[in-house]
DNA sequence: CACCTGTATTGATGAGCGTCAACATAGACA
DNA sequence: TGTCTATGTTGACGCTCATCAATACAGGTG
């Protein structure tokens, strides 16, 4: 019944240590500092562009793309390459060269410690 | 071993049917108008002052909280209830005055939605 | 080497946003 | 009624950001 696991392509071990920031935003109020940090991953996915090439990006066969397989969301070449740079500024690609063409992909633990944020505390049982 | 399913508090029916706008980012490419919905959520969330304010409300005993609870964030009050209305504005927040007080809760469906959108897209099986 | 294509950087511009002080509004209570 | 507290609104200021044209850089091909 639940087939909406987050990231089960993550290795068992993984998937029950991805935290880097904080816990889920149900389960105490956020520090200042654990704020800063989130508010930076959500701030990167607040914008449509960049979620248009985030998605391309993510639901791009391997898990990657290049630039020219997904430049195509209605900006300028220089605008989709800011926001590439935003994005992996924020942590949530990696970006490779091959040859002529560069390769972006998802960091897959950022994109499962936003989705705990996102959940109800864990039940303590 | 599951411990982290999405939104245990909604009842089975509303936990397969909280889709309002997207799929997983994963999934497939988002198309311009399902980009602008999300990203207006995610938007919401891309400030450190109120993702403290979410936060706050969210994990608050009952769900909800006055805002004489919250308000302790580091800015002045006017800046506040301006944040509390951009939660508002993005579907993230409910109100309710009762008496003196204001009451803020979340929106547990949208909440839902969003973690659903940072999920790898369900295995078809 | 020169030339072409793909991608990144620079600089400028206009819009949007976070913040505050001042003021307004709503409800409780005397 | 008047006063006090809690919260929302207005208007202004400074800063950040999304966008583009122009340019630079990288790598392939001839």
């Amino acid at each position: 019944m639940s087939n909406t696991r987050v990231l089960p392509l993550l290795d068992a071990a993984a998937s029950e240590e991805v935290a880097p920031c904080c816990p889920p935003l149900t389960e105490r109020p956020f520090t200042a500092e654990e704020a800063e940090t989130a508010a930076r991953m959500f701030k990167a996915l607040g914008d449509p562009v960049r979620l248009r090439l985030f998605s391309a990006v993510a639901s791009h066969e391997g898990g990657e793309a290049c630039v020219c397989d997904i430049s195509d969301v209605g900006v300028s070449q220089p605008t989709v390459s800011h926001h590439l740079k935003k994005l992996k500024e924020a942590g949530l690609l990696t970006s490779e060269r091959r040859g002529t063409w560069v390769y972006y992909r998802v960091e897959p633990t950022v994109l499962a410690a936003m989705g705990k944020l996102l959940t109800i505390a864990p039940v303590a049982a």
